[in-house]
DNA sequence: TATGAATGAGACTTCATTCAT
DNA sequence: CATGAATGAAGTCTCATTCAT
């Protein structure tokens, strides 16, 4: 199904930036017709409008034809600018990842600048990260679904996952000596991995919810926080007989 | 997109359902048994193939044709077994589950007789509900990934999964009295998803690990134990400022 | 589902009367199955299911899949019995025909009995013929279908449809000498087509009726023993100059 | 059985309406025609191709393989031209059915205009209409068979076909005169209804002939005004006793 | 470059017919 | 003879990709 061809994700559209293109139909009126502008803007409409379908459908109903339609763009302009579905995918991949590693760069500052103790950055880190998962939704799932069979893609998703997820953790680590858990490094990794997995799971990312969707968004979101954090300051002996 | 069609396992029986009467016991023991075993064989072979397949494979690379090639069994006498694809992915649907439900019900049966206190308990369920998870890890994907568009197989695997959870949380619950959260059934319903979404998640059940995989199997044990009992044993005051 | 079991007042279950049935449970002690009744029977639920369903449904749709589940007569024995599916249609024809053909001889015998004047016999002969094709309109609506793909059933149709039509047309010459057209057998010969197709189109023989229906039976009827006595008693030269 | 869906031949003019936006007189003459013109050719040969066949066998025979195989015309092609079988089938209907509706007008025009009486007039419209009749046998058979299953052309047959038999009629009653018969109107209606019968079933529309090819096409037209001409015109009484 | 008609492999499904039991 | 599972050719339809204009 793959082309396999792991193409090496930029160049080809860097490639067309600086190049100067000239009007087709030169011969009418006005000669200057800014031929990149209306590329630009066709390929704007291609990567939105394909994005979009994505986040609507099933990746096996996605269409290369609909794509085509909905965006305005013909097919044969399609395969102009990427070497065929896959690339395709793999662009609007790269585009909506580097939007947000902005959005998640942004809220993370944010919450740094607060310095926040625990008790109240692990509530916050929770909400805007739930936030965060809850806007990127739709594309996430979509893209989930894709890696499954485009190594690239899942290999993309892979990488910039753990970074995000670091960035978290690296903001939790400031409040490293409230800590009691021996290790403060491994705990916060292991609760920040839990609260992902649970709100993914409640979002459907990845696929269906088998059993969800019961349970209340604020409520998750609040058992998420408490349970992080009667892990992260709790004492170890409770648990112990 | 679904033929909408509940299975119904009819060929299944149908087979078996003389079409012209004849003395129920017409005297020979062995019924027409020679021809059934060949059938029920090529039967087993197309199940356990199919199966097979669709643990191996995205959804919409599983076909028919494979199924047929793979199986020795002809693309005419699939559809003579099912109705169609759907049919056939349902069936192996119901096989599945009923197995985990066995399988299931002999765990949780071990654990309750052991009587175990909280402390001990919660490792031994984390430790088997995994196990068995990990078991069914690949039908389980697959059957993730069909119920996005096959309503009828979402329907069953929530409805084995709702009641297969609800087993866990009653052995959990027998501990009642350990638990320091003011509402235990809440608290043990939300550590078990808990539970389930790591799980799921670290399996790659429901897509795949966008992040995961680096950590140690036996380790996410351990620490989904250990949050799991200081969330159910902890003192509340703990989180409060 | 259909149990359908219509005896078919003929010689095939005549033959059964005298015939000694054994009870079903005789505890088998006599071999003597009369094999030959119950080959009969099922024969008999054959022929009757299989022109069932041929009366019900386009003849592209008739399959002997479903022959064989409605007759409750397996697949093996319908090709035991006839050739092929072209076969099977072809001994429905034949038995549908021989019924037709006495059913006709009948009510022709009893128009001649009664020794009419045209005035009288014309409207008879209508209502008579109407009634028989309307009698038979299923049936001969799937016959005159398959005639398109079989060269057999046309013929078979087309001899027993001449023989049936010439019957009529020897009944009304009885009456030649009414008749004012110059040739009483060629006259004869064009109105009895003529009302043969007028009610093969507003019955639907012969595929859909592309603009009837609108009008009503009897009316149709009626009009048509009126054109057709206005023709075979009409003074000629009212159509002359 | 029937895709259900209204034809609207959207593929037909899709690839009319320019996907991108453009001046849309821009200045040059020739529109994109070389384009066109390839297209065009194809599509005809398509449809006349597909029509051919359709005339040629029996509607299950007709297969989008064949049409694909003599038109020279992929199977992709067809199904970028229209939604599936159902759609091309209407698509020739609508084709053969507005030659038709010219043709007939044309010569209802030509027969109008020459204000003949009816005893005139009758033959003429019986040879006119056998002629269309005649010209359009092949397809006009076809389509029959096919209103069977689809309703939509059977609806467009049925309507196209009611408008041209009025018109016919009205020709008729423009001697309304000269007619003897109470009821004009109906008398006229039914003298056509019964032209169209034996015509039809003369030339096998809607199904075989089951008896008929024997006669001569000349006499049945000529018996035909004859016998209308006599229910016209002739003297009721005649048929009383 | 842009366009979109054309292509054809391949998926699902049906059903007449064969054949082992 | 009866049975019905098995077969596979053939039909409809989809869609990524190519290519002439």
């Amino acid at each position: 199904m793959l082309n396999s061809d792991i193409p090496g994700r930029k160049s080809l559209t860097d490639s067309k930036r600086p190049s100067m293109r000239q009007t087709k139909k030169s011969g009418d009126r006005f000669a200057k017709e800014p031929k990149q502008t209306r590329s630009r803007e066709s390929l704007e409409r291609l990567l939105t409008s394909a994005a979009k379908l994505l986040t609507e459908k099933k990746y096996s109903d996605f269409t290369l034809q609909e794509v085509s339609k909905v965006s305005n763009v013909s097919i044969g302009s399609i395969y102009n600018r990427f070497k065929g579905k896959d690339d395709l995918v793999r662009q609007i991949q790269q585009r909506e990842v580097e939007r947000m590693d902005i959005d998640s760069a942004v809220m993370i500052n944010n919450l740094r600048r607060q310095q926040l103790p625990l008790r109240q950055l692990m509530p916050a880190v929770v909400h805007g990260f739930a936030e965060f998962l809850r806007k990127y939704r739709g594309i996430l799932r979509a893209l989930m679904e894709i890696a499954i069979v485009d190594e690239v893609v899942a290999d993309t998703g892979r990488k910039h996952s753990v970074q995000n997820i670091g960035d978290y953790e690296k903001l939790l680590l400031e409040c490293r000596d409230e800590i009691t858990q021996p290790n403060p490094e491994r705990a916060v990794n292991f609760v920040f991995r839990l609260v992902y997995a649970s709100l993914s799971r409640y979002l459907g990312l990845g696929t269906v919810d088998e059993s969800l969707e019961e349970g209340d968004w604020e409520t998750l979101l609040d058992d998420l926080s408490d349970v992080s954090l009667h892990y992260l300051l709790g004492n170890p002996d409770q648990i112990r007989e």
